[in-house]
DNA sequence: TACTTATTTGCGCAAATATGCAAACATAAA
DNA sequence: TTTATGTTTGCATATTTGCGCAAATAAGTA
């Protein structure tokens, strides 16, 4: 295992080690269409600034996808790529000696 | 889903989420019997009282195991534990809708 | 007891992080 | 163009975090 690669993994759970991004993949778990901030504001009592920033963050880590309409930007959850990485994370804790 | 749970998710990803913890995990991860900390010390190039803390967070969230013998004290990853809350936080994220 | 070894804890520091507010931007609608 | 709406960014601040060092603690050994 590189060094390399321990640091992006590291990232990554360290995306979602914060209570409210974590709330934030939560609540687009829950959500069948693309959400914008404003509406995902509401999910954790925080400015819109930080949910952006927030968001940032989980986009630039795969969490989630970012789609630009308009003035509007809607995010979904990247559930295929959260999926495969949290499980390949498994796979190696469980499988490597 | 409740706050609590979702904190103490966003508790166990921040644990792991950490170069140095993680690699420490993964370091524990190849080892067949426990190991002390000063061992583990070799893989991080830190002081041994910021592994005693990793490995103290580490435990807090159940990523390993501590077993007292004497003065000595010897670490072993949970690996059952590690890869069943990682599974199961890919299952919810999977499933959810 | 004195000495050695392994680990933890207190302290201080520097860097990172989370947050709110206000201002800047971008874009759609009036 | 003006206005409204959604988002990002700069700034200031408070908190957290990771770290090293030295001292304290714990427990085995001479």
């Amino acid at each position: 295992m590189k060094d390399l690669d321990i640091q992006e993994q590291a990232n990554f759970l360290k995306a979602l080690g914060e209570f409210n991004r974590l709330s934030l993949v939560y609540k687009l778990c829950q959500c069948s269409t693309p959400q914008n901030a404003m509406c995902l504001c509401e999910c954790c009592n925080v400015d819109a600034s930080v949910v952006s920033r927030h968001l940032k963050i989980l986009a630039q880590e795969g969490v989630v996808k970012l789609e630009k309409k308009g003035r509007e930007r809607t995010y979904t959850l990247d559930r295929e790529n959260v999926v495969k990485t949290l499980r390949e994370l498994a796979n190696q804790i469980e499988n490597d000696l």
